[in-house]
DNA sequence: CTGAAAGCGCTTACAG
DNA sequence: CTGAAAGCGCTTACAG
């Protein structure tokens, strides 16, 4: 096994209690015995067993990000957020994947990560957080829960979805269909409404038949395309409302041979690696998304070390912006 | 604060060694105190410290596997791979993204993580793993050090480079170029000998300004790209060994104006969502890598559980699979 | 079947 | 400046 402090204290013939001063670098130590106790550690190849300190001192310096789906890129890159801002201030980053099932978020909240972790970032998957309130300090991200008083950092979906509806406008598209997830958090009814209101602003008249609402997968963008391409009076234009139902929009449009930007256009919430590489370019809402990460972190740090006063807003909304591409039809 | 075991004793007023007992299910306890004792859980909300328990038992039920990026999908399917099997297991997976930082991975090596978790999975980004042999049970995915003896989990990388070679000298290619990361592991050295090996077989020249070699980067997939094409007489096709150098060598002719599968071909090892969706698709090798981590884990957990003797081979070597695409031009 | 006690590897008042 | 002791939340022989 390692060695521990006692070995330490007793190579270098010092009390435990000394050692631990030494290494954490507390209290005066006279140099004469500081030396003997690094020269101990040095030795024996000590390292110390911060979960055992952490017993004492209530604190790990971990924390935890809790995210639904590490394949997507969006979570991926709120995690290097994270970590960029956690690592240089002594913290270590779990990440903690719970593929969208519920009973592993559960977990999370049940706390047997509680007493691993400082604090936790979470991007939800499920709406029902009563329970969760009562455990470490918290910053959702991404998903707000429509109500709570929880510290987060979300985006302008709202905004987000009014430029993509006016691009598509202003190019001549009135038959305009969304694919949506869910209408539970934020991200779906605020990117509805903007949806909504936007062609009510425009004297566009909302037609049910061109509003799907599926989950956000890939699969849902994939099959609900189909059903609006199967309508006697087909959309021109599809806003898909998140990464993965417009890459899957993409993808069955391109099934069914149709050209993107000729035959039908095709806008996105989310940028991606598929949006930005796929012929010819799909024009889409780009949003901080590490900045989420950074910004939640610092949020984190800033109630893990009382400093809560840094934190002006304790719901931040960050701004989205429109990438132009080649996506979209002129229609006449 | 949460409550501990020593709250639940009092308030089901019993010892805290009987406690222990009934959450553990360990030895004989009569139903009337079992049953105390949980109610007294339900009404406290009390959850176990795994924590404070590990430093008995020695086992935490962690593991970590540890990445350079988090953001390249091939390291996301590995992850995805492990939690498959550790999750139903009882084993919590926890995430360390090093972000191609030495000191990162260093930090690992050097224990900080030893006493938090009981093995580890390791996809390596650097080659000097000495130190690595005296912590804790770890398996290698993907990177072999040549000359370790260490648990690991491979592709055939000489196999992928001659499929891919052969397609190439099938459509009539004569001028190849080969992109690689350094030839310090198997994936760089494996890949460049069939790369190599294929052109003798054909009794084609092997040409030193058609041997590119960066690192594994976008970066380097572009600028190398760029490179060879402004050679006097520039090669017709392209092999980017790895989904990064794939992916910055498409971006490079795209930016140039060239089509790929007609001005020139482009072939890649590792399959990814820009090799499926960029037009025309890329042919490249797919290997098995969420398998990857799904046998690394199976390995580690033998390990863990002293069923060493499950293991058939120490070194897993999978095999790879060619994916044909339309990258592919038609050489006269 | 159950309890009292020792100990896992640390930290932190409390003395000196 | 340094040491002895108590305690963090558990588990596990050892008694009974």
């Amino acid at each position: 096994m390692s060695a521990t402090i006692k070995d330490v204290a007793d190579y270098a013939q010092v009390a435990v209690s000394t050692v631990s001063r030494v290494i954490n670098n507390k209290d005066r130590v006279s140099q004469e015995t500081r030396d003997k106790v690094y020269e101990a550690i040095e030795a024996l190849g000590y390292v110390r067993n911060n979960l055992a300190a952490s017993m004492k001192t209530g604190a790990t310096h971990f924390i935890v990000i809790v995210v639904p789906d590490i394949r997507n890129e969006f979570y991926t890159s709120v995690i290097r957020g994270v970590e960029s801002v956690a690592s240089p201030r002594g913290y270590y980053t779990l990440v903690y994947t719970t593929n969208e099932l519920y009973e592993k978020e559960q977990t999370v909240f049940d706390g047997e990560f509680s007493h691993l972790v400082d604090g936790m970032i979470l991007v939800p998957a499920k709406t029902d957080y009563t329970l969760y309130q009562c455990t470490k300090p918290t910053v959702i991200i991404d998903r707000e829960i429509p109500g709570s008083d929880m510290y987060s950092v979300c985006v302008d979906n709202y905004k987000g979805a009014v430029l993509l509806m006016e691009e598509l406008i202003r190019f001549g598209h009135r038959k305009i269909a969304i694919i949506s997830g869910p209408l539970k958090f934020n991200i779906g009814i605020d990117r509805m409404n903007g949806y909504k209101d936007t062609l009510r602003r425009y004297h566009i008249p909302v037609r049910e038949e061109y509003i799907c609402v599926g989950e956000w997968f890939e699969e849902d963008g994939y099959h609900l395309t189909n059903q609006l391409l199967q309508l006697a009076d087909p959309p021109t234009a599809i806003l898909a409302a998140n990464n993965l139902t417009c890459i899957g929009s993409a993808e069955c449009l391109c099934d069914r041979g149709m050209v993107i930007g000729k035959d039908i256009s095709l806008v996105g919430f989310d940028d991606s690696v598929v949006a930005r590489y796929l012929y010819p370019g799909i024009t889409c809402i780009r949003r901080a998304t590490s900045e989420m990460g950074e910004i939640g972190a610092e949020m984190l740090l800033a109630i893990l070390n009382d400093r809560k006063g840094d934190i002006k807003k304790k719901k931040q909304i960050l701004d989205v912006e429109l990438i132009e591409r080649n996506s979209v039809a002129k229609i006449e």
